[in-house]
DNA sequence: CACGTGACATACC
DNA sequence: GGGTATGCCACGT
């Protein structure tokens, strides 16, 4: 399993992400003081548990990650549902539901 | 060290 | 929008 320390930003990150919103994967390595490490995400979050908001984490171009029509994808789909977030064909429309986070936020909560 | 692989990103066509 | 090509980073073989 990847290191812990990445684990505990990645759910504090996740944590403060709006429900209604999204972030992409490089977006959230970024705030997780991991920049260029997008790829990384998808390997922490297998680990991460499921009550968390890894379902608001998608690809930057505003696709579920997961091939469509997949179990985790299905899932993911519904729980954007649920939370207010416009899906069509797995697709989600990032100038609109994409998380712009906070700067002060940011440096008070995620003070690395 | 050379590849292959992945819950990725960006640029182009 | 889709499809291809590169670049990227961590890990395993």
């Amino acid at each position: 399993m990847p290191n812990k320390a990445v684990q505990f930003r990645i759910e504090k990150t996740l944590s403060l992400v709006p429900r209604g919103k999204v972030v992409s994967y490089g977006l959230l390595a970024d705030l997780c003081g991991l920049p260029g490490r997008a790829r990384m995400m998808g390997k922490c979050l297998r680990e991460i548990s499921i009550d968390c908001n890894w379902h608001r984490v998608l690809r930057s171009d505003g696709k579920i990650a997961f091939p469509a029509g997949s179990e985790k994808a299905e899932e993911q789909r519904q729980r954007l549902i649920t939370d207010g977030v416009l899906v069509k064909n797995y697709r989600v429309n990032m100038k609109k539901f994409g998380w712009t986070p906070d700067l002060l936020t940011i440096l008070v909560e995620l003070e690395y």
